[in-house]
DNA sequence: GCCAACGTTGGC
DNA sequence: GCCAACGTTGGC
């Protein structure tokens, strides 16, 4: 079992990569994701381990403000049984949940900080996910070639 | 705020 | 099971 490796994205506003490092622990929890092929990926494939980018997406320059480890996944996620949350599903149960969680843990920093922008410019990354054009899916493997030249490219 | 791309829903 | 309509994502 070797480590693998991710992109999972969050929307800057929502919760910025300072604001995370900023926690108890550094520790965050991603609820709400409600894609299946996101949620294949949580349920699945990713274990504890694992590392992940951290990608702040709707705001004036996305991008990879730096890695995070996966410090626990594949659970259920507690927002869908919450019938007064906005992410409450009344078609899952706990027997048989739909929806899955992950938590991560603030790891480090880049510097620079490593825009869609220079992705986008960088020839060697035209393959990964996050580039490509349409690209909406909030959790995305990616491949440890890619994960070491997008760690050059912060400064790590 | 616009709009392209994509996922989901639901009628048939 | 097709596909049009709709909702959401997210870069620009």
């Amino acid at each position: 079992m070797s480590r693998k490796y991710w992109l999972v994205k969050c929307e800057y506003d929502t919760c910025s990569f300072e604001e995370l490092s900023n926690r108890p622990n550094g520790i965050g929890y991603w609820r709400g994701v409600r894609n299946y092929q996101a949620r294949n990926f949580i349920r699945d494939e990713m274990e504890e381990g694992d590392q992940a980018f951290f990608y702040q997406s709707n705001c004036k320059e996305p991008g990879v403000a730096g890695v995070v480890d996966i410090v626990r996944a594949g659970y259920p996620d507690p927002s869908q049984f919450d019938d007064a949350h906005q992410y409450y599903d009344e078609k899952s149960t706990k027997d048989d949940p739909r929806w899955f969680s992950l938590d991560v843990q603030w790891a480090k920093a880049f510097e620079p900080y490593v825009s869609l922008q220079d992705m986008k410019e960088n020839k060697r990354l035209k393959d990964m996910k996050v580039v490509q054009k349409g690209q909406r899916l909030s959790i995305q493997p990616v491949t440890e070639k890619e994960f070491d030249i997008v760690c050059k490219m912060g400064g790590l």
